[in-house]
RNA sequence: GUGGCCUUGGUGUAGCGGCAACACAGCAGAUUGUGGUUCUGUUAUCAGGGGUUCGAUUCCCCUAGGCCACCCCA
């Protein structure tokens, strides 16, 4: 094979499509229920946006990055997350205030440099919201029910909601110093990647998965634990709402995120499934994020859906969707001079809006009847030489097998 | 970026150091203008490159891609 695809991406072939078109229309409604508002973003960004928001010390951003040079030197970079350019965009075009409340939502490509598997493609597909100006806890609440709901109408199974709260300016600091003082003893008997973590990013030992450091791990200081008292009352607030609303979820000390610009209440919801990419869903609050890119101080909330991992279980699932919806009208000609009317038929139904299709490569009319049958057509109008001279086509009902004659000017209207 | 397993027609599989097999799909035909059943025919330089060998799809090496775990994250 001379070309093929980039590693790391992937062709949605027709078969599949309709699949992702459904969940799209599921992610829309849901949203809009909610009175989210689509926005949508180029598919590159400066890229300083994304090392100011994400962070330079996060993996994305040291290892994961499609970045490039314009031809005028500038770098920019392919967007590895929406929330950044959302906030961007929020900015630029004064969608955003602190007296005001704004709710958006996206659906697009991602891309991120990382090596491929199963649920974890360099081109991936979120769907996501964001919702500027609150800091009222119900607003956490509503989210995260509201991405319930989503995957409830999905019709996802064994989905497991965590969530946790990782602290905001003021007291992240001391958590992060309690943590370092807590591992610095045994953090040489730990996994070479946690002795890294420990260096610039010691929240993230907490999600190790290497055996030997899971010992220190389950007695280190919990986040929740050294929340100051305003952020430790919005956590309270968030479970208790969730709880008032009879939501299924788990508070999970041990669930950090890989950006930095989270703050307090973040959630993840992950299905049993899954293999390691398990993660369907994803987000948090950012409440600090508008002003470092520029903006006043403006509090937000959001998450995203890794759409591939959606579809995965979608298909790991009994689904038979066969598309009801095909061509309607077929026209099987026999002849130049009919090829010509049938053609002439054929604009006709579809400006009617008739679905409608017939033979471009010659076939012989068993042959051009078989595909009929097989794009799934209702209806086949034959022409003929006969046909022709009588101007009456005959038109067979693909279902009953009857056919009857019809003249080629009331086709149309038979049709409908 | 690290480690392990894998790669045979459009798809799913078999095979073995010596003429690549099967199923499904596709295309053509089964007396001259009619589909969904049946029957017949037809469809592969065995991922790419190199090496060992009289001979490699089969053994070895490299590359690419896939899968699994680490990592990371949605």
């Amino acid at each position: 094979m001379k070309y093929s695809i980039p590693r790391g991406t992937k062709d949605i072939l027709p078969d599949e499509a309709p699949l992702w078109q459904s969940i799209e229309e599921a992610c829309r409604k849901v949203f809009e229920l909610y009175n989210y508002k689509e926005i949508r973003t180029p598919i590159f960004e400066k890229t300083e946006l994304f090392t100011r928001s994400i962070g330079t010390t996060t993996d994305i951003v040291k290892k994961e990055m499609y970045e490039f040079k314009d031809r005028k030197g500038r770098s920019l970079t392919l967007r590895p997350e929406e929330t950044a350019p959302v906030v961007r965009a929020c900015l630029e075009n004064n969608l955003i205030s602190p007296d005001q409340m704004t709710k958006l939502y996206y659906i697009g490509p991602m891309f991120r440099y990382e090596r491929p598997q199963a649920g974890r493609q360099r081109q991936f597909h979120q769907a996501g919201v964001e919702a500027f100006g609150a800091s009222d806890p119900l607003i956490d609440a509503e989210i995260i029910l509201m991405n319930v709901q989503l995957f409830n109408k999905i019709g996802l199974k064994d989905l497991e909601v965590n969530i946790n709260s990782v602290g905001c300016k003021k007291c992240r600091p001391e958590f992060r110093k309690e943590l370092k003082a807590y591992f610095k003893n045994n953090i040489k008997n730990m996994c070479k990647d946690c002795q890294e973590r420990f260096e610039f990013n010691p929240l993230r030992i907490l999600d190790c998965k290497e055996a030997k450091c899971q010992k220190y791990i389950e007695e280190a200081p919990a986040s929740v634990d050294t929340l100051c008292r305003d952020c430790k009352l919005n956590f309270e607030e968030v479970i208790k709402m969730l709880d008032y609303q009879k939501a299924n979820f788990k508070v999970s000390k041990r669930l950090v995120r890989g950006l930095d610009y989270y703050t307090r209440v973040t959630f993840e919801i992950v299905s049993k499934q899954l293999g390691a990419q398990n993660a369907v869903s994803g987000g948090g609050r950012y409440d600090t994020l508008v002003q470092e890119l520029g903006g006043k101080s403006i509090p937000a909330v959001g998450f995203a859906i890794g759409m591939e991992r959606v579809i995965e279980l979608l298909k790991s699932e009994i689904r038979n969707p066969k598309s009801e919806q095909g061509i309607l009208l077929f026209i099987a000609t026999l002849g130049e001079e009919a090829k010509k009317l049938g053609f002439d038929l054929l604009s006709k139904a579809r400006e009617k809006g008739i679905a409608a299709d017939m033979d471009y490569l010659g076939k012989s009319l068993k042959a051009q009847m078989k595909m009929a049958d097989r794009i799934g057509a209702k209806k086949v109008y034959i022409i003929g030489e006969d046909e022709l001279k009588k101007g009456c086509g005959i038109l067979k009902d693909m279902k009953t097998g009857e056919q009857k004659e019809v003249s080629f000017d009331s086709l149309g209207e038979e049709l409908k």
